[in-house]
DNA sequence: AGGTATTTTGTAAACGTTTTCAAGTTAACT
DNA sequence: AGTTAACTTGAAAACGTTTACAAAATACCT
């Protein structure tokens, strides 16, 4: 109903140009058109206020510049910094976004691959992807240009290599944040698993145990808790570690939401970071740099990561036949407030009287 | 290219199910057709894996199912909220999102009308409109099933309110805190305004004038910090507050996440919170129960009001003649940890040591 | 200048639906 | 059984583009 009032079409646009409709197509896709009539055309445009109509343009074979973008879910940090970066990059290029979130359930996955069917997206974007075997098979089948963001394979399954990823070196950071605390003096430390599906959170892990071998040190099952990237898991996690006989002294936690609720526990044990608690996190989200004390964390380009994701998308769109690429990208230590040499290790109650009587002294 | 991979039309159907192929496009679209013949197209539907080509629907004058929405930013807590509650009740009636960001740029506006004359979209959401007066004009006089979220009227431009919209009462919230502070005690209360072109910013500033008033107190302007909102600039207006030389012994921002700066602030200045200032928030975003200490604040229903816009558009879409609505839900304080009765009031430094020495002396 | 290669232009045929119109069928009422 | 009303069905015409094809125009050689 509302949408005949957009009546203004290529045709009234050829009349009032003096052209044939097809060369005003060619105007507007940017083909060879004497200057004359694009001159001609363009003005006509401008004149009717024409826009070109995406459904028939898709139709009838064209792009529609619709990007499709598929999340787990809204309201998570990470995922809304990667977002971000989506959110930019196509903007500069003038791609729209469609957003689909799967709430992480697999039934979602007919959905999409549905939505692809229908033609009105010309690539599509996987950010951390829970289930992905069915679906991508079928979109490299179909050659159908799509990037995986984040995904990293967790079982050795090598098709799901197959389609492009963006990623980062979730070992590489997370070896650095436990040489950190390694150095640090800390010998007992604890881990804060991440969602056990996720290769990335698998990934930490790895190093984690990687660390402490490469350091002699023995791999305490007891130090090691389950965890859903979410604050609340994280804060039980940390409960439980703290109420360990022998607590630890330093906890790494899969990403930054888990290390805030690890920052929570230890305020409820009284504990003072970093001098009782050293905490490293992993991500860097925007938080991390406004918690008490500020978080050390492992950083990772969430931003640069979505706007490289689409750039990369963009190749495939233009080139569907283009060779599979893989980008890395670095992550690194962040260091912040939450983390402190083990040696000075004393009572915590007592401790904290004498920062406070050290800060009034000070004063 | 990889479009006509979907090649299975509504023709196939036709063929397999022994009908003619307008009688396929009844049965999709639910119209009345014999049991029997309905069956045979079901099952071939099935048997074909046929799914709507959505550009054909669109052009053919269909619905595209679906919804635009536009944010003024992503990674924006609130916002983000909102529009997990839209994305939500879009999914439960089967529409899909495409999300536009204007990044708070007025020539954005160009941009989604012109994404509406495209068709692609069946109604549109708008959240927190910087600059509506424009295009809303234009919505309204095409009929354009169109919602309009969290934007209070600034001006008295009565316009504005022609297009349905969907609100939280600022004014009563943010009244229920002051009071609750006044109720407290506190008599110097700082305010940290929002950003100024926001109706619903504005709301909660003359909330706290009128509270002043009901008190029976004057409006002294050092209390007054300008504010966009944001984190930074909370912890900068506080930190100003703060070093008046007659400080005040609570502080209520506009929005939560300046509410945060100023938990920085007052870290920074060694002070208590709650005992050595209150402070007050405005939102209830996820991140306020979990701030230390725990934030008191004013809750607005945000994924609801999400949810709500969206059934409201979705009538709009199906009559779009319908009478304007205005929807808007009640705000109440949510009572945590940021404040405390003014009156034991004494120095801070000295405060801090007591607090610790009874925490010792318990355990 | 004559011929050939190249570029520009217009015509018409898709693309896959929805929907109007008229014909065909069934049901409902005397 | 006959008439009318209601419903079901199929054919065909949109919807607004892109693009293959052919024709026309132009440029480039020798």
């Amino acid at each position: 109903m509302s949408k005949q009032a957009t009546n203004v079409t290529i045709k009234d646009v050829a009349k009032c140009a003096g052209v044939s409709y097809a060369t005003v197509s060619r105007v507007i896709n940017g083909q060879s058109v004497s200057e004359d009539k694009k001159a001609r055309v363009m003005q006509a445009i401008d004149k009717l206020g024409y826009v070109v109509n995406m459904s028939a343009r898709s139709l009838a074979g064209g792009n529609t510049h619709i990007v499709g973008v598929l999340v787990p879910n809204l309201g998570n940090e990470y995922i809304n910094q990667v977002l971000q970066g989506i959110d930019e990059a196509l903007r500069e290029y003038n791609y729209d976004l469609m957003l689909y979130t799967t709430q992480q359930r697999e039934d979602k996955e007919a959905r999409y691959v549905q939505a692809l069917s229908r033609g009105m997206i010309d690539g599509l974007l996987l950010l951390v992807p829970f289930h992905p075997e069915a679906y991508l098979k079928s979109l490299r089948a179909r050659h159908f240009p799509h990037v995986v963001i984040d995904q990293v394979v967790i079982d050795q399954n090598e098709h799901a290599s197959a389609s492009p990823t963006v990623a980062a070196r979730n070992r590489q950071g997370a070896l650095e944040a436990m040489r950190y605390l390694l150095e640090l003096g800390h010998r007992r430390i604890g881990f804060i698993k991440g969602l056990a599906q996720l290769g990335s959170a698998h990934e930490r892990f790895l190093s984690y145990e990687q660390a402490l071998q490469d350091y002699g040190l023995s791999i305490d099952e007891d130090l090691i808790q389950e965890g859903h990237f979410e604050q609340r898991q994280g804060f039980l996690a940390a409960q439980a570690l703290l109420s360990l006989p022998n607590p630890p002294t330093a906890i790494f936690a899969a990403n930054d939401v888990s290390s805030i609720g690890v920052l929570q526990a230890a305020r409820h044990a009284d504990l003072r970071v970093p001098k009782d608690l050293s905490i490293v996190g992993f991500d860097d989200i925007p938080r991390a740099a406004h918690t008490y004390p500020a978080l050390t964390t492992v950083h990772q380009p969430l931003v640069e990561m979505g706007r490289t994701a689409v750039s990369l998308l963009l190749r495939y769109i233009e080139r569907p036949e283009q060779a599979v690429q893989h980008i890395s990208f670095d992550t690194h230590l962040i260091v912040r407030d939450t983390c402190a040499s083990a040696n000075n290790k004393t009572d915590s109650r007592q401790s904290v009287v004498e920062e406070v009587v050290s800060i009034a002294k000070t004063s």
